[in-house]
DNA sequence: TCGACTTGTGCAATCGATTGTCCGTATTTT
DNA sequence: AAAATACGGACAATCGATTGCACAAGTCGA
């Protein structure tokens, strides 16, 4: 096995018998380095398979070229197609990304800012855990002016960035839609109250109800975690009771999946008996049977604007930086809607 | 806005009137350090704030702990839970992960690789892309002795250690199912040849065949990138032949989905008609209609296991580390191959 | 011909934490 | 009581790249 020990730019300095300044500024394209000496710089360093330390920069420069993101967990599609979308971005850009999970733990998110702290990174993109209430743990970054980016899930209390999708409209679409399709009692299983997307999506609902006349009944509104076993929880409450609605709308296409298979176990025709409409078009919302109309929001999109603010924040230090990015949602029709 | 320069261990020093060297050997819990010192060290260390530079710790002992991914797609639901397993434990045990994404072409994992080199991580965990053919890129680890281990799509070129799951094991029980469901011509729709989970898988079902006397027909194996489109195409060309298969055993989900779909579509009855196996277990498998028998493989536990290996290796250089690890498979019997 | 620039490089300090070596006390051994 | 050992801590070098400043050689105009 050949071994290549680790060569630095003084091994290319002694090589060529010039400084280590010298070299550290032909490979930097610094113009105070005349032609030849680049050329022969970068030849040398070709040829002896020199590869930078990045760490030794770093710690010079105080500039990782690195950015940081927290998000609750990475198997969930729209978070996976977010970091896409970041990835995607700031590699274009020259930026390393490290990612972190929060599990969707306030401890393990407080974790995770420290861990990106520590490693010096350049700025945040971040989405909140679901049961985080205290944001001092942020303040690592906002008070060491370390701009820091919010997406989907965000915090309002700390006076950043922030690109959201517009789940007011997505709200008010899927509630509008079951509308135009004739239902009267439309149900909305809501998310946890505390976050900026539920609420949302919950007062576009209410607008859709308020602009068609339709009389808002405080027993059709739920709020749940939204996980598969609540969602069987919610869909007992609403279908068993004396006046069961003839729609949902449900804040996340899981807990239309829960009703789904709630109603098919129950005989409840759908749509006809019981249209449903989801939020957030899962990879496998388009295969359910009846098939899922949803609403979809695009992951990526979302990580790629919050990533363009991000790296704009940094590259552009001055600046009022509090700017919300809405992105549009769209309605896809699909089986579980479609009544006559 | 509160600012918070950042402080030093010398900051700590000062405050302290001892030295930066004492410090540091305080806050690693260092022997020959008092308790009392160490004490007064670290209430300082709090009062002030203070907040370890990785850069220097890292350049000093040529040691992040930091361990670095490379895999094809981070939004595939398999390689997302690896992630999720190999982010596990690599924090519990002190290290940070840095993860890149190939997108499955041979020029971006190059890119990964330096990047991942540039880094200075400790060791690295890596799936192949679907077209690298040339493994050069990853001599730069093994040149210099940087720990690696493969997983999933696992190279033999290279002298490593490896975590896949039982492949041949899975395909030999997709098709044995199906036998003993009564099918007598099963097709295999197999993935690139030069990928090793698709040969096993392939070796699996031939195994099977020949274990109870199938013959063997070429025609009803097909080689294919397994997407979505691909997959219409080979059930187009099994289903349309004059002799169609009464099976298939998809060496993919998605395009045993295609099949699903296109059998629909074409009046042919699933599972009389038609017995249907994939492989993976993909969280929309279960939700098709019919639900998809598939073979089922814990992402999470090979991404485990793969950081077991990664961190043994790290930390105890010495030994021959070329161990391979395979991890168990499991039949999901659901109503694709739900014949009497 | 002489100062005033311009060009191309070298020197040495620096980023922050770590660590081998050395040194003054305090404690123990003989 | 002198010598040996232990203890707690300080000094200074180091990791590798960057950068402000100094400086030598060359160019130019007056």
């Amino acid at each position: 096995m050949k071994k290549e020990s680790n060569i630095t730019i003084h091994d290319i300095a002694k090589a060529l018998n010039v400084s280590g300044s010298t070299v550290s500024r032909a490979l930097n394209d610094n113009s105070r380095i005349s032609d030849r000496t680049k050329k022969a710089v970068r030849n040398m360093a070709k040829k002896l398979g020199y590869q930078p330390n990045a760490l030794a920069s770093n710690l010079r420069t105080s500039c990782t070229n690195t950015i940081g993101v927290i998000i609750p967990r990475i198997s969930r599609y729209f978070f996976s197609s977010a970091i896409t979308g970041i990835e995607e971005l700031a590699r274009k850009k020259g930026y390393n990304v490290i990612i972190c999970q929060s599990n969707d733990q306030e401890a393990r998110e407080a974790d995770c800012v420290q861990t990106l702290f520590a490693s010096r990174v350049d700025g945040v993109i971040s989405s909140i855990a679901i049961n985080t209430k205290n944001y001092d743990h942020y303040k690592t970054f906002t008070n060491r002016n370390i701009p820091l980016v919010f997406f989907d899930r965000v915090c309002e209390e700390l006076e950043t960035s922030q690109v959201v999708v517009d789940d007011f409209k997505g709200g008010f679409l899927a509630a509008e839609h079951l509308i135009s399709k004739g239902c009267k009692r439309i149900a909305h299983i809501s998310g946890p109250q505390h976050l900026n997307i539920y609420i949302n999506r919950l007062q576009g609902y209410l607008k859709a109800l308020r602009k068609h006349d339709i009389n808002i009944e405080e027993d059709l509104i739920i709020e749940s975690p939204l996980t598969r076993e609540d969602g069987m929880a919610c869909a007992k409450k609403l279908l068993e009771s004396a006046n069961p609605p003839d729609a949902i709308f449900a804040a996340n296409d899981t807990s239309a999946l829960s009703i789904i298979i709630y109603a098919k176990e129950n005989g409840i025709r759908i749509p006809e008996d019981l249209a449903i409409v989801g939020f957030s078009n899962e990879p496998f919302s388009e295969y359910l049977n009846p098939s899922l109309t949803t609403i979809e929001q695009s992951g990526f999109d979302v990580g790629t604007k919050a990533t363009e603010l991000l790296l704009d924040i940094i590259t552009n230090k001055t600046g009022n930086h509090q700017e919300t990015i809405v992105l549009p949602v769209k309605l896809i029709e699909r089986e579980s809607s479609n009544k006559k």
